[in-house]
Parts: C-alpha cells; structure tokens; sequence
DNA sequence: GTGTGTCATGTAACCGTTTACACATTCGGC
DNA sequence: GCCGAATGTGTAAACGGTTACATGACACAC
C-alpha cells in the first residue's frame, strides 16, 4: 500500500490540498473546522509530507552536510554532538560523510551533496582541502571550521592553536621548568603547525632551546614520544599538540618510573573528556568542541536565510590547570574541573584529584 | 543566479532531456557522440541533479537514517564510522539523529525521517524505545541494533552479552580468582541488564558469591565503583559492564594502591581504541563495532533492494586477554593487540606491553 | 439593492526529474 | 524496393508538494 499523499489527505477531510497545505505550514488563514478536519485525516492516514516534493517546490531541503576528515576519537563525535543537538532544535537534519582527508574525496563529498542540502559545514585541516573544496561548493553556504587556507576570508571559526601553544608554554615556565619539549601532531594538518609555531615562538621568546618530536595526534605516537623523551638526556615538561598525545607520552614517563608532574610536567591540547578522568588528571587547553558545533550550525542558518556573516570568528582556549602541572592542591583545581557529559546519566559526584 | 536543470543541459547539448537523464543514469542506449555532448554541457553548466525531484519520481532518496541514543564516547563515533564507510561505498548518504534516549524523541526522530530515507537503523538499547518507534516506521525497511524488545523477530543484530559475562568470569575463575565483583550499567538498558544476567549465572554456576554494583557506563560510575571496592573486604577480580567504566576501576584501585592484575584483576566489555592503550591493557570482550555498523547497513540495503532479511542475527564477542588480567607475558598478549586506527596515519610500531 | 472590502477556500501552474511510449532512422534479408 | 527489427531519440505524463491568483461568501456602508 502506498503512502498517503496530499490529495488522499484533502479528499478524506473534504477540503482542497491548498488548505491541508496551509494547515500543515501553519501558514495563510484557516478556521478552526479545517484545521480539524485536516489533522484527523492526517491522523487517519499516518499522512507525512515527502520532503522530496516539498524541496522541489520550495528549494529547501531543511538538511545541512557536515562534511569531516575522519570521525575517529572524541573530538569529532563531539563536534557532531554538539551540530545535532543544535539543528534538531531549529527542526534541521544533519547529513553526515567522513573520511575526507584528502583533496578529492573532499571535494565528490561536496558535489555529492550538492542540491541536496541548504549549507555546508566543513572541516578541513589540510590546506589543499580547503582549496579543493571552495572549488565546487558553488554558491552554496558554507561554515568553515579549523581551516588556515590563505585568503579564507569567508564564514569560519577557527581555534586560536598559536596562542594556545603559548599560554601553555608560558604556564610550564611560570613553574620553573625550562627544559620543555613539544611533540607536534602531523606536519600536513594546519593546526599542528600553528601549535608547533606557537611553541617555538614562545621558546624563542624565552630564551630557552626548543626540542620537538613527530607525532601523529594519536595516543601510540605520544607514547613512542614518551619512550623517546624518557630514555633521553633529561626534560622537565611536555607540551603535547593535543590531548591523545600527551596521555600518551604521561603512560610513556610512568612506564619508564618518571613522576608525572614532579619529574615531568605534561600539558595537552583540546580537553576531551578523558583529560579531567586520568590520574594525574591532565593540565590542557579547553575547547568546547560541542560549543563550536552549535556556533557553525547556528551561523550557517542565518546565512542561509540571507543574513550577513560575521566572517572569521575566533575561539581562544582555555587553560585548565590539573594535577599534571601541579602538585597536589585540591582547592584550586577542584574550580577548573570539567563537568562530565555522562554517558546516560550524569552524576555530579565523581572525585578528581 | 539559479543552478541549472535538466532542460538548461538539454538546450545546451542539443539533446532532449530524456537523453541526458540516459546518460547521466546510464540506463537506456545513447550513442558515443550523444554522451559526449551531454558530459561536456554538463561540465560547462556545472550541473548538479536535484535529488529531491529525483527521489520524487522514482521515491528512492538514496539516503538512509540512523538514529542512535547518544552520539557520546568511541563506541557510536566508531558505530557511525562504519555505517558511513559502507554507505559511501554503496553511493548512500547518511542522516544521523541521536540524543534519542527517551522513546518519544525517537519516535518522533522516526516520523520526522519517514519520506526522507530508504531505510532506518535503529539503536535502541531501551525497552520502550524499541516498541515506540516499531509502532512509527509504517512499513520503512528497517535494521535494529542491540534491541532486547520482546517479539522484534525482524532484522536486527544482537551481541551476545550475557555469553560474552560468561567467558569473562570463566576468564578470571581459570585465573584462580573466586571474589569476583559486576559493575552493572544502567540498570534501564538492555544490555547492561543481559551482562549483568550472564555474571550472575556464571557466578552462581560456580558456586560462587555475586556482588554487584550499580554504574552509569562512563568513566567516572567506574572510578566511584572501584572506590568503594577498594575500600571494601576486598575482591580479587572486578568485570565491569564496559570499557570505560573497566578503566575508571583500573584508575581508582591505583590510586588506592593495589595493583593490577596481582592484587585485582579487572574485565572490561567492547574493546574501545583506549583499552589496548592503557597500562596495563585491559583484557576485555571485542565486539568489532564498525563491523556491525557495516553490515546493519548493507543488510538495510539488500532489505531496500527487496532481498528477504535473514532475521535476528548474533554477534558473539571475542576474549581478548591483556595485561589486567595476566602477568607480563609478552608473546602471548603481543598476539592479542588491537591495531590501532590511527587518527590520521597508522604507524604500525608502537609498543604495548 | 448595489458596490466594496475582507476572509476562507479552491484551482491550477510550477518545481526538476524519470520513463513509458511514440517516432524516426538505419540496416539486413528477401 | 519493401518489410520488420533494432536502435537511438523526443514528447509528455507522472511524482507530491507550494502558492499566486481566482472565486465565492458574507458583512457593511451607502
């Protein structure tokens, strides 16, 4: 059996499909018998109006693409959290594609949802994605995320990585440590360079000798990192191009019987929930990753309802000092603890020390 | 200036619209000269077809929902992962909804998809969800995931939670352990509950005393559980509902100074990328979550496609033996390494111990 | 009683595809 | 030279909504 369409619904209320249509936009005048007699036929009929038809008559889909290079780890899953949550509030849906990291398949994932979706939210680390992308969206709206593509003067939110990098490393120095090493995420990825630059200005800036490792983003590379740092001539603090890494390298020094902050100092990037969880619990750069979800959402449908964009918008991260950094004293970090997003049910009690 | 349609390309190509729709669906005979003159106009126009017209003549959007509880934590980004993975494969888009813990939300997540996708994935560890969106998929293909709902004998795939408790008690009681504690998860999700029921009835089995405590399936509901256990008469071996809160047990019994496995042992259940990172790795029950991602979608399809479904199908988890259970053996636990997917490239040297 | 304005409703054109069917062309077989 | 068959192409009717415009009913003022 077919589903019901809008002439079955407009038969079976007696009314014409102009009325159950402007019933079921809530727009134009309508007496309260239509309405009625429309809702109960609709009840009857299990009536849904098929999008397709509707988007072909009015030329919105009321569905955005987020386009993602991976959707590997907490960061990503957050940031879609933080979309999903945003959109189904303004009645939107959400077409997901990962796996883009590179320039091609980045851009067939636009084309492919061009006429399909009313606006892009992006997320491009690599530059040539951002170039390859901007190529074939084509007049549609677009939200950039985290992306440093020269000239990219259009709608994005970008993270303030270099000056994250220098708080941190101004946060190690103001404890006295002087000998800090930095492992940098992968060389192609935007904001591992902006965080590796933002370090070694602020080594430089200092006076002090920088020293830096290859990672790759991932815990088994700030481990390696670790075990290098370990096994070498001595450092007194570790500043991580993100969170993964540096839990990586902290499992490393505990391996290798060095005292996490005592010896070592680590500081991380991102703050993804596990930071706050792990003993000790890690200093780092808070992002509110589900925040700038709801901002890129929230911005691209003003956009695509013909408002002006505010352009580049940038979020400045937060330094949480934790056990990682500091002795231990409760009273101050107990303040900068993270409220965790629990999985069923958050309980508000869970110790950090 | 509107994007051009099938009768721009048409003019253009010198061709009807009926050739170019040919072409473009490669369905129906076409000459040499004839795609050619359409691929080129095609390119000139940049045409791009509108899939809701499409979808509205042949009602196939070639989009296909999933509809998730929560999109928080590895388990659903690494679920979406590969439901994503086999849809781009297939040439399908993705609509995700989650954050649909209660059974109205998703019900109404499941109207508001109806006329939009091809077919549904359903996650729905809670009982009533799983009856309240039955009763609103109206004859939408559908694939369920770990749904305890009683009667679903429709397509769905399961994990044998309640087998995998049982080879895990088994697991430790080979061990020698006999005081052997459950941290439970939400005592409201299926899955929690047939884990809970497997340990008991291993226990008992065993002739041994149960002793469970209540957790929420995050991190924190572990760390709390391991607390109390610590604090207790103590136990020699904690399996716990899952990954997360396995390792917030693992994070609590050191801090209170046992170690682990010689003074506790501990289980955990899914095998997220965290669990063979952590030290000691956590011995755990593999459940390949992008492999179930992948094949709920290419079921769904192949049910789309009008294929007979093969009904209610099991995915038994695997034992996987690590370092919070035995003691340092290398080879053996070499051999049970995850390996890892790496954030952005893997490199295939790091070192678990 | 006629003219005018308001309001609810109906009619039909249009949105951009696919595709059944009709048509035109070519070719081979006789 | 005529008759199918085969092949490529075109025409037009769906598909299921929205909405500009027309229509009809009714109230009110003159």
């Amino acid at each position: 059996m077919k589903p019901a369409n809008i002439r079955d619904v407009a038969r079976r209320a007696e009314v014409s499909v102009a009325s159950v249509s402007r019933v079921l936009n809530g727009a134009g005048p309508v007496t309260d018998a239509t309405r009625k007699k429309v809702m109960e036929a609709v009840e009857a009929l299990q009536y849904v109006p098929h999008s397709g038809a509707r988007s072909l008559s009015t030329s919105r889909s009321h569905t955005v693409g987020v386009i993602l290079p991976d959707l590997y780890g907490e960061f990503f899953s957050e940031l879609i959290r933080g979309v999903d949550l945003a959109a189904r509030e303004r009645g939107y849906h959400l077409i997901v594609s990962s796996s883009h990291d590179e320039a091609e398949a980045a851009a067939a994932a636009v084309r492919s949802m061009r006429g399909r979706v009313d606006g892009l939210i992006l997320m491009s680390p690599h530059a040539e994605v951002g170039q390859a992308t901007a190529a074939v969206t084509g007049g549609l709206p677009v939200v950039r995320l985290n992306d440093g593509a020269a000239g990219a003067d259009g709608p994005s939110i970008v993270v303030d990585n270099r000056g994250g990098s220098v708080a941190a490393v101004e946060h190690l120095i103001s404890l006295g440590r002087t000998r800090i090493a930095h492992v940098a995420g992968p060389t192609d990825n935007l904001e591992a360079e902006a965080r590796l630059s933002g370090y070694l200005e602020a080594m430089a800036g200092a006076g002090l000798d920088a020293r830096v490792i290859e990672g790759d983003f991932d815990m088994a590379s700030g481990r390696r990192a670790g075990l290098d740092l370990a096994r070498g001539d001595g450092v007194d603090a570790v500043f991580a191009g993100n969170d993964m890494m540096a839990l990586g390298v902290m499992l490393a020094l505990q391996d290798a019987g060095l005292r996490c902050p005592e010896d070592v100092a680590v500081v991380g990037f991102d703050d993804v929930p596990l930071a706050s969880l792990v003993r000790p619990a890690l200093t780092t750069l808070r992002i509110d990753i589900a925040e700038i979800g709801r901002s890129a959402l929230t911005r691209l449908l003003a956009q695509i309802d013909g408002q002006p964009d505010a352009g580049r918008q940038i979020v400045r991260p937060e330094l949480v000092i934790r056990g990682s950094t500091s002795g231990p004293d409760a009273k101050t970090r107990a303040a900068n603890e993270r409220t965790p997003v629990a999985h069923h049910s958050a309980q508000g009690d869970h110790q950090d020390v």
